[in-house]
DNA sequence: CTAGAACCTCAAGTATGGTTGAAGTCAAGC
DNA sequence: GCTTGACTTCAACCATACTTGAGGTTCTAG
């Protein structure tokens, strides 16, 4: 048992599919060492590095994200209990903004089913400028999140 | 001022550009009425359904299952309560896991910041099947996940 | 009645995160 | 030493969710 792995018991060890290691590898989340016939060979450190993908991928983060995480990581060695704290600290940030978005509008929901919506009609979360735009054109609903609009509209 | 709408009113009323509400009505999310001339127009209620796409898109739930909640509201109509409160129950149900699936994330994120991992090389988070893999083939980390590496790891 | 803004369709392009398939090479067991 | 499974590259394809552009039509205001 050599303590380099191939790309099959990598794939079959975490999970991810060989196809999906090789796009790692182009996109330079992970690395490998050739062969003289030019297969790949991994250090059992990618297991973890491809682990953070997986929980990263989990949580919602693009690849690039995790790739510039990951470079924050020490490619061979172990990482540290420094080193995995503050990649721990980054991710619970941008997992804790994901968590408030969802539960915000859960909360609209919620009171939407809860409150009898002060008749439906005036109901934020339905009615972001429907009538809004008699009166005024502020405030819409969910606007912080389409800036592709922004050319059409205005 | 017409009771119906451009697809220019409804697109800046909404915050949604033109080419995406076409988008939408292609892949039957909605619908328009069209002039002699063969253009557009919308009944105001469509600014409600959009409001509701908009919300199922900020959840992140894909847009076929946006087209399947919408399809159990009145397209003309203006929802009561009840179909209300139909549509906003499935939806918590489906925030409430993705909350769930991110706090599970975060609950181990932090663990593994505040214990001290257990010597880190023992942290469920980031060792998935390393050593794992020595002791047994069961409970790989985020491998629920992952059906499409069953393919490639049979 | 005409200019220009707004609309139309349809095809192609963008970005993300990969998978699939063809055509060929490498490596391990019998 | 040869067969077979695992590996290689590269290009093309998939799904999602749209945008962009070309080429043409309609609507509205002056």
């Amino acid at each position: 048992m050599a303590d380099e792995l191939t790309i099959g018991e990598v794939a079959s060890r975490s999970g991810v599919a060989p196809s999906a290691l090789r796009f790692y590898e182009d996109e330079g989340l992970i690395a490998s060492r050739r062969t003289e016939g030019n297969q790949r060979r991994y250090e059992r450190a990618v297991l973890r590095r491809i682990a953070v993908i997986q929980a990263g991928r989990a949580a919602g983060i693009p690849l690039q994200q995790i790739r510039a995480t990951l470079a924050t990581l020490p490619a061979h060695r172990t990482p540290t209990r420094r080193d995995w704290q503050r990649l721990s600290r980054g991710w619970r940030e941008e997992i804790d903004r994901r968590i408030a978005t969802l539960e915000a509008l859960r909360n609209r929901l919620t009171t939407c089913i809860g409150c009898g919506c002060l008749s439906i009609d005036k109901c934020e979360l339905l009615n972001p400028d429907d009538e809004a735009a008699e009166i005024g054109s502020g405030a819409h609903y969910l606007r912080r999140d389409s800036r592709r609009a922004q050319t059409a509209a205005s």
